[in-house]
DNA sequence: TTGAAAGCGGTACCAC
DNA sequence: GTGGTACCGCTTTCAA
């Protein structure tokens, strides 16, 4: 465009050559005294000057250059969805993320909304990460697995409901919930069942399973099950609630305990006796379903890993090559309130 | 360790060199093919013969030596910390990073929870993003904004409660929400205002300046603003419902909805008339509020951005060096429902 | 139309 | 102790 010689308008970023120069010593040493390399001994005084012209330019290494030079990064890559994730999930990534940067990795989420499960494995593998862990309600395919692999990602780790070949499966199978819920309505007595399915988009990873499980546990005791369409709406809870009767449930198994609030409320408004025409379970263990009256009974979800999995990503990074294993760690317990 | 001549069980990672000898072509030839560069033109047998060889090596590009190549990247830094974002922060997250996306950006989120704030801005510096947006949480400091600038970063976006210099920022003033909320309960009679403050760490970069809102608020209209330590959990509610009349409050803006919700069954258990004696206000609008009896006032926030953020930080990294804007985006409304 | 080669920033081997 | 230098994977200029 122009005939100027390059516009130095930015200011350039600062590289190891320039603290070089400042320091008057080589990159060689730069790299040696930032890095605290051991095998080499530099003198003090040469420490001292390498790292004040570090300062004084305000260097900061160029990460991609590093692990190109590495020939590996030691990034983990969490995809994420447009998903709001549920305490139990906001505590297990709090606690990988913590775990992760314990031993040194760096943790990064690649919002991946809006890509398809291939494109999206492949955007991941530009990023050349030394593991993935794929949530729930991210999909993951074989195909997905395969090009991270092959792009050097030492662990590929899918908490879906589904496990997926070639990667590892630290599963958390929802069928669990849904089970757990219906077992709980069974015992005391219910037989026909609803059970809530969200319309909001992007839930059905998890209500699907759930409502399986639910259809699974009510066939064994001859129970009836019968999904009901709900949108996070108070107009939609009204609608349902106004039309219960013909519906001639004796309880409702509420996807969450949000969902089992609003219908709750929705149920309560339109003279439908909890739990005495209808019995409602909702899961999570949300503080705010003790509040209600009746007090909600839920599902409870907890995460039975016998080692954090910080420390299992960090064993399969050293000692690749393990045979992809599949644990369901989701442990669910009913929890009897009021509402049921 | 071994004398083994470097042990190959890992297959190597597929390069555009080993696409271009599978080809029989140079590795320019494969760049220009792949990334469809049109200044160049290249034959259709050629470049079906390098598409071919890259599908069948399952070749995928190295972000990393790419962007260092182009000596800068089109990633997005997005700081994350442990605070589950509300309602709000969600929805303008989903938009942020579906509209950078659209604009041929890469979003990432870094976990920077236990860093310290210059610590942190050095190693989101480390990844030469063209741009950082910072969520209100997380600290950014004038130090990390330099360190950021001088690394190469356009655009520095912060969206806490106070600006910082160097920065843009558009601001999400929290004060107004304490302030909406407590003129809310100012227009209605009530003078003895409590204020409650979360106990849980990290929420203070947004509970403080909403006590700072409230007691603003207050202060013109000679009203009392009395601060409220509450933990989120029933017993904590509990405690300090039990001494609630000894307060002698005639109101209570309860941080949030969740809070309030909180707050406000424990008052009810505990004998206290709402709104007859207390008047409850949260804050979010949560839908979970609206089935409350009394259903829960509370203060409704948006953002009021005249272009959505993704386009001005395109702005901003095609036309760098404009000087730091800051906009407060924050807009509250009190709606009025039953418990104030 | 294609290829050779330089160079982005950093690391590590080998000389001196 | 310190410096020279090759190289990681990719893009792009320049020549052929």
């Amino acid at each position: 465009m122009s005939q100027l010689p390059k516009q130095r308008t930015e200011v350039s970023v600062p590289t190891s050559a320039d603290v070089a120069r400042l320091a008057g010593v080589s990159r060689a040493t730069v790299s040696y005294v930032l890095n605290n390399n051991a095998t080499v001994r530099i003198s003090e005084p040469t420490r001292h000057r390498v790292r004040e012209a570090a300062t004084q330019l305000g260097y900061v290494p160029h990460a991609a250059a590093r692990s190109l030079r590495a020939g590996h990064s030691r990034m983990v890559l969490l995809p994420s969805g447009h998903i709001p994730a549920g305490p139990l999930h906001q505590r297990f990534f709090q606690e990988l993320q913590a775990g992760l940067r314990r031993l040194d990795y760096t943790v990064v989420q690649y919002g991946s909304a809006g890509l398809d499960a291939d494109e999206a494995a492949r955007a991941w593998a530009e990023l050349r990460p030394v593991a993935v862990v794929v949530p729930p309600g991210i999909t993951l395919t074989r195909h997905g697995t395969g090009v991270l692999t092959r792009s050097g990602a030492k662990a590929v780790i899918t908490l879906g409901p589904e496990p997926v070949e070639g990667a590892h499966g630290l599963v958390m199978d929802q069928r669990r919930v849904g089970a757990g819920a219906v077992g709980h309505l069974l015992a005391r007595g219910r037989r026909r069942i609803g059970v809530v399915m969200p319309r909001e988009p992007g839930l059905a990873p998890f209500s699907e399973p759930r409502l399986a499980g639910a259809r699974q546990a009510a066939g064994t005791a001859g129970a009836h099950i019968l999904p009901l369409p709900l949108r996070y709406e108070e107009e939609s809870a009204a609608e349902l609630a106004g039309g219960w009767r013909e519906l001639g449930l004796d309880a409702v198994f509420a996807y969450n305990d949000e969902y089992a609030m609003l219908l709750m409320r929705a149920l309560q408004d339109a003279g439908v006796a909890i739990p005495g025409d209808t019995a409602v379970v909702g899961a999570d263990d949300l503080l705010l379903g003790r509040l209600l009256r009746p007090r909600l009974s839920t599902v409870r979800m907890e995460l039975a890993m016998e080692h954090p999995l910080a420390e299992t990503i960090d064993r399969l990074v050293h000692h690749p090559g393990t045979a992809p294993v599949h644990h369901d760690l989701l442990r669910t317990s009913a929890v009897h309130r009021e509402s049921s």
